[in-house]
DNA sequence: GCATTTCCGATAATTCCAGTCAAGAATAGG
DNA sequence: CCTATTCTTGACTGGAATTATCGGAAATGC
């Protein structure tokens, strides 16, 4: 299984997220602020969100002065999560799933799932802070102490 | 990108080949033998080896008595090199690929580069002849000594 | 020449992806 | 209560990719 758009999107979002709930602490940030400065279709987003919710990642509240927060704080939130909660965990090939039939007898499976482990370890531990804090040092900006 | 059943196919179909090969060596096998001893269908691993024709991974002859054969040893075959000649080199995110406009600014694209690196590692580090060696133990079989 | 087998291009069925649309429910503020 | 705002949900769509299938052409051994 591959990485999407919504993934993608969605690490994107939660970094924006994150940085304007360091400036804001406890004000629930609108979909709208992040599609804009993001530069993401912003009905699309909706529905990423919607599954990031479901998936235990963020929070939300309606109506006006409504919108969404974190549900932890950024640097307990890994980017597996993230791309779990939306195209369920990244697995190269179908075998590592146990939905090979042959696992006894294909020694093929063990690559696959050597290459999912991989990429576990990255992903897990990637955190949207830590990307936050990357991303300071890219911008050239003095980097904020993320708790 | 992610590794589609061509690529399982061709791993499965090389080891295959090169179990085949280390039995009658130099004869080349026909694709006929491999699909039906694989569960394969043939017309689209005609396209699957066609593809690893031109990708440099097999030989082919023509014509009656013709068939296929590993184009190096199996163990000088990485699955990367495979995967790479049939979906391309397998990136969890376009970003890995240098086509993230937004290079600059973007903490989220060094994640999917790691990512990325890690599958290249454990795929490149894992060849034909390690699958074929896995494949033995896995059916309880005195492994031969692979060269 | 004939059977065999790779080679090649067109096509079709299905599934997935990215994005849109529209209606509905909750909330804050007046 | 009323209204604007914002999330919530589900259906829908156009396009692309995937996974094949089909038919024949070219090469080779006998």
């Amino acid at each position: 299984m591959n990485i999407s758009m919504k993934s993608r999107y969605a690490v994107r979002a939660l970094t924006e997220l994150a940085r304007r709930e360091e400036i804001a602490p406890g004000k629930p940030v609108r979909l709208g602020d992040i599609a804009e400065s993001r530069d993401i279709p912003l009905q699309f987003l909706e529905q990423v969100f919607a599954a990031l919710r479901r998936g235990g990642v963020v929070r939300s509240r309606r109506g006006a002065a409504g919108g969404y927060a974190l549900a932890r704080p950024a640097a307990e939130i890994s980017v597996l999560e993230v791309v779990a909660a939306l195209d369920g965990v990244p697995s190269p090939a179908e075998c590592t799933q146990g939905l090979c039939e042959r696992v006894d007898g294909c020694g093929a499976s063990s690559v696959w799932i050597e290459a999912q482990q991989a990429v576990e370890k990255v992903l897990g531990g990637t955190t949207i802070g830590d990307l936050l804090t990357r991303e300071d040092a890219l911008r050239g900006r003095a980097p904020m102490y993320h708790i």
